[in-house]
Parts: structure tokens; C-alpha cells; sequence
DNA sequence: CTAGGGTTAG
């Protein structure tokens, strides 16, 4: 009797909100025991996603599978697999979706042309060719190679697994081609790179959709090539938000913030994608105000919108701002729960800031929320620990890696290196070079800190020359670092040949270390030189000078840090008087 | 079939 009267609303009901009132319903009346066909319809007629109904899904689909043979679905028939594959494949749960597949073939379920698109679809997504190819097997088998959907699903799964030619084939095999499978084959020359045939496809299109002219302009503006891509959207007969987002995403990657801000602001109807690419954008280009700015404008933000904020403060040296945000957010009664993603950005917050024990508060956190911990979040969590001092857990996590890769040992590797772990660092990045995954600039930050730190001045002139070998040039940091190294070792002659040696501008930073050096050892000499320079290169020169002041003393040269002090009174006073009179011109 | 969010140094 319910199941009749929750059938019939399920029939009536098309509004997503309505959905969901009946999923609670079902929820309450213990749906693990409803027959299956009920789950179907709800699925069919769910039509915006929410995690509710995918953790539905997944019970449903486990009470299936722990039910052995016996009580294989009873009543579920080839359609209402294939609603159920479709619905994970549109909420892109693309290996659950081969895996429900391959659950239907070996129940002995013929697929239906539904069943064999979505699973298609979802190869093609995780890039598993050999289910495809099977897939591929079985649709021929059903006689299914004959309907245009499956046909061009073929064409879109070997196209994006870059077999071009198989796609071609699949293509011209065709009677009826229609717009998709048109878009499916020009997909594919995209993707495997070669952009006049895709240029070519594109012209032959006799009906070209939206989506034919998005995903050429789009090829345009991931090359970098706007001014191709631009005038191919400003000759598009009918924009899609897509299309202008595109555009816009173009001039992001170019760093043209100003022509991007140009089409934002002219865009008719902007969505919360818009924003957010022009948000990352500034995230990138270190403009944070204009991105707050547009945050602040923005009316309806989405959690992605508040994700994009607290990671634009977290990458630009925020922290606290990046922490307030996030607060904001779970105080907000907007039901945003944050995920494996949020809390990527707010661990290295925290771990910028040095609060090692937020750790535990992350980890009590994802335990009573279900987030699962991927490799970015591991990533960021390695880098606090490290920090922290917590090796255990750092290991641990680290060998928990789904893969490792150049950010994850880095982070490693920097850990070891402020702790002064050089043997380790060394360990891991040999490790690393075994197994083909190439260090970057932070790489050998981490790793010549680790020498610097332990005192290995041997190591690290070798690990210093080595970095060509990697195609790396050392960076102003990195001779930094050897200036540090070598001055603490007491080198500071060797120190400033370094230093002369750089085919770059030495930063503050450089000279700041060699001055610390020159501290370490009481050589006024190179303090001299060293605190010149810094006082050139940094505005507030104050600190410089009160080391140099310390440094005179130290030699016994009293009326040279006396002249010194005298110097940096006088320049404070004449920035207080500066100051005072801004801001009396004011009023 | 097209558009958006995360991790390592300083």
C-alpha cells in the first residue's frame, strides 16, 4: 500500500525538492527492503544531485552485492540496470559505474543501449580501455552496434583514451551521424593533439551545436592562442555561459586578468563557474583584493565559490584570513560541509601559521564527517606533521599514498630538512629519482636546507651542481641557502664569490644571509657589504642595520655602531615626520 | 560532447 502510494508521487513528482522530501520518506521506512524497481524511479525522477541519494544508491547497491546469487535483484530488469548505470555515470561515479556494469553482465542481464553508453562514457572518463574494449565486445554480441548512441559512444571513448584511429573508424561506420557524434570525433583529434584535422572536422560539421563551436574555441584557448579563440566567439551564432566561460578561463591562463575581467563584466549571464575562474584567477596572478572584491560582490556564493576564496588566502600567504573564512562558513547555517577539498587549503593554513595541533582537530573532523582522505589532503596533512614534529604519522600517511608525486616528496623532504634530518632527506630523494619522479625547485629547497641545517657543506655543493641534471636553474633562494650554508661553516669569503657568481639580481634574502653570517662570526668586513646591500633592496632597513650596529660592537668598533644607531634614528624620525604630515594634508 | 575548487618553499 505505502510502496503503491510512493510509487504514484514518484511518478508525479519532477521537482528536485519534492525528490527529496520523498527520499526522506523512503528513508524512514527502512528503503533497504522496498523492491527494487521503487529504487529506479527515484533515481529517474531525482534530478539534481545530492550526496543523500548517492550514499542511497551505494546501499542499495551493497545490500545487492551481499546478498549473493539468491537474492540478485529480483525484478531488476535490463532497464532498470541501465537506470541505475546512467545515474552513476551522471553523477560521475565512473568506476562504480563499470564496476555496477560488469555487476550486470555477470548477473546475466542482456545491456541495454542505456547501460552500454553510461559505462562507455565512464571508461572513457577513468581511462580504463580494458573494460571499454570488452564493453565495445558486448554491445556487438547485442546487437546493439547498430543505434547511433552507442556508435558514438564508441567514438567518444576512443577518442579520449587518444586512439584516433579506432575513433575514425567507429565514426565512419555510422548511417545517421548526428551533432554528437560529430562533436565525439572532433573530441577526439583535440585531444590527441592535432588541431588542424580537428579544424577540419570542425568546418564539415553540417549542423555545428554549442558544443561543436565550444569545443573548438576552447582547444584555441587552452594552446594560449586567444586571438583564434576570440574571433571564433565572437562569430558563434548562439553563446552558451560555457562558451563565455572558455573565453574567459583563456585569458586566465594568460594572465590576462584585464581583457578576462572585460568579458566577465560584459558576460549577460554569469553562474557560479564565471565567477570562480575569475576568482582563481586572481588566486594565481597574487591579486587577492580583486578576488575578495568579486567575493564580496557575489550574491549567491556556492561552497565551491567559498572553497576558491579560503584557497586564494592560503596560496597568497592569508592563513588567518583563509581560517576566518572557513569558520564563516561552517557557522553560516548555508549546510556547506566541507570536504577532502576545503580542508586541503585550510591544513596548510594552519600549518603556515605553525598550529601543528589543528592535526588532531582535522582528524576527529574527517572521522565524524566521512571525508575521505585523498592524496592532496594526505599531502597537506605530511606537510603539517612534518612540521610539527610528528613523524610517525607523517610516514604513515606518506606510505598510505595512492601515488606519490614531486609535491608530495617534497613535502617530505622540506620536513626533514627543518627538522635537519639530512640522511632521511637524502633517502627520500634518491628514492624519488629511482622511481622517475622529477624534483622541482621546492625539491632542492628542502633538500639544501637539510644540508645547510646539518652542516653538510660537502653534500650540498654537490646536491647545489647536481640541480642542471634535473634541467633546474638554481633559483636567488637556493644560492640563498648555500649563502646561509657556507657562512654558518664559517666560509664567508667562499660565500661572496658565491654571491658575485649569480647570473641573477642576489635578493634581500641572499645578502640578509650572508650579514647573519658575518653576525655568527663578528666579520665586519663582509657585515659592511652585506648590510649595504640589503639596505638598498628592502624598504624598512632597520633590522639590517641594528645587526650591523651589533656587529661593530662586537669587534670593538664603538663609533662605528654608534654613527650607525645615530643613522637609523634619524631615518625614523624623518619617516614619523613623513608620516605626519600625509596624513595632515589629509584633513 | 563544452565551463569551475585543493597539496610542497619563500
Amino acid at each position: 500500500m505505502l510502496e503503491a502510494r510512493l510509487r504514484f508521487f514518484l511518478h508525479k513528482c519532477v521537482l528536485p525538492g519534492q525528490a527529496k522530501q520523498l527520499h526522506a520518506q523512503l528513508v524512514v521506512n527502512r528503503y533497504d527492503h522496498l523492491e527494487p524497481i521503487l529504487v529506479h524511479q527515484t533515481l529517474h525522477f531525482t534530478k539534481e544531485f545530492s550526496r543523500d541519494v548517492v550514499s542511497y544508491v551505494k546501499r542499495i547497491l551493497k545490500a545487492f552485492q551481499s546478498s549473493k546469487v539468491s537474492a540478485a535483484p529480483k525484478g531488476l530488469d535490463t532497464f532498470s540496470w541501465g537506470c541505475l548505470v546512467r545515474f552513476l555515470s551522471q553523477h560521475r561515479k565512473f568506476k562504480e559505474t563499470v564496476a555496477l556494469y560488469i555487476e550486470m553482465h555477470n548477473s546475466g542481464i542482456p545491456p541495454s543501449s542505456h547501460a552500454v553508453t553510461s559505462a562507455l562514457r565512464a571508461c572513457g572518463k577513468i581511462e580504463n580501455m580494458i573494460d571499454g574494449d570488452s564493453i565495445h565486445a558486448q554491445a556487438l554480441k547485442s546487437g546493439l552496434c547498430g543505434c547511433v548512441y552507442v556508435q558514438t559512444g564508441l567514438v567518444g571513448l576512443y577518442s579520449r583514451l587518444g586512439y584516433i584511429e579506432m575513433a575514425k573508424r567507429a565514426f565512419d561506420e555510422i548511417a545517421n551521424k548526428n551533432t554528437v557524434s560529430w562533436n565525439s570525433l572532433l573530441h577526439g583529434y583535440l585531444e590527441s593533439g592535432d588541431l588542424d584535422e580537428a579544424r577540419r572536422v570542425f568546418d564539415k560539421i553540417p549542423e555545428k551545436d554549442v558544443v561543436s563551436w565550444n569545443l573548438i574555441i576552447s582547444s584555441y584557448a587552452k594552446k594560449g592562442d586567444m586571438s583564434d579563440a576570440t574571433s571564433l566567439f565572437l562569430t558563434m551564432p548562439l553563446k552558451s555561459p560555457a562558451s563565455w566561460n572558455i573565453l574567459i578561463g583563456g585569458y586566465v591562463n594568460c594572465r590576462e586578468m584585464k581583457l578576462a575581467r572585460t568579458y566577465f563584466d560584459a558576460m549577460p549571464q554569469k553562474n557560479s563557474v564565471t565567477w570562480i575562474t575569475m576568482l582563481s584567477g586572481y588566486t594565481k596572478s597574487g591579486d587577492v583584493q580583486s578576488a575578495e572584491e568579486l567575493f564580496t560582490q557575489m550574491s549567491k556564493k556556492d561552497k565551491l565559490v567559498y572553497d576558491t576564496m579560503i584557497a586564494c588566502y592560503a596560496q597568497n600567504g592569508k592563513p588567518k584570513d583563509a581560517l576566518k573564512l572557513f569558520s564563516q562558513m561552517l557557522e553560516s547555517n548555508s549546510g556547506f560541509q566541507p570536504d577532502e577539498i576545503t580542508l586541503s587549503s585550510v591544513v596548510s593554513a594552519n600549518s603556515q601559521l605553525g598550529d601543528t595541533s589543528f592535526g588532531t582537530w582535522v582528524e576527529s573532523y574527517i572521522t565524524e564527517h566521512g571525508i575521505q582522505i585523498d592524496d592532496l589532503l594526505s599531502t597537506s596533512l605530511i606537510d603539517l606533521y612534518m612540521k610539527g614534529g610528528d613523524f610517525d604519522k607523517a610516514f604513515k600517511l606518506f606510505s598510505g599514498l595512492d601515488k606519490k608525486d614531486t609535491v608530495s616528496y617534497s613535502a617530505m623532504i622540506t620536513g626533514c630538512g627543518i627538522n635537519g634530518m639530512a640522511t632521511e632527506a637524502n633517502r627520500l630523494f634518491r628514492e624519488m629519482v629511482e622511481k622517475k619522479i622529477s624534483p622541482n625547485q621546492v625539491t632542492f629547497t628542502g633538500l639544501l636546507s637539510a644540508y645547510s641545517h646539518s652542516g653538510l657543506v660537502q653534500e650540498g655543493y654537490k646536491c647545489f651542481n647536481s640541480m642542471n641534471d634535473y634541467d633546474l636553474e638554481p633559483s636567488a633562494d637556493h644560492y640563498g641557502i648555500m649563502v646561509d650554508m657556507l657562512g654558518r661553516a664559517g666560509r664567508l669569503e667562499e660565500a661572496y664569490e658565491l654571491i658575485k657568481s649569480m647570473p641573477m639580481q642576489p635578493n634581500a634574502g641572499v645578502w640578509g644571509a650572508l650579514l647573519l653570517a658575518s653576525g655568527l662570526r663578528n666579520n665586519a668586513e663582509f657585515g659592511e657589504i652585506a648590510c649595504s646591500h640589503c639596505v638598498e633592496l628592502e624598504t624598512d632597513s632597520s633590522g639590517y642595520l641594528s645587526h650591523l650596529a651589533n656587529i661593530y660592537t662586537s669587534v670593538g668598533r664603538w663609533d662605528d655602531a654608534r654613527n650607525v644607531r645615530k643613522a637609523m634614528e634619524e631615518k625614523k624620525l624623518s619617516k614619523t615626520l613623513g608620516c605626519s604630515w600625509v596624513q595632515g594634508s589629509d584633513h
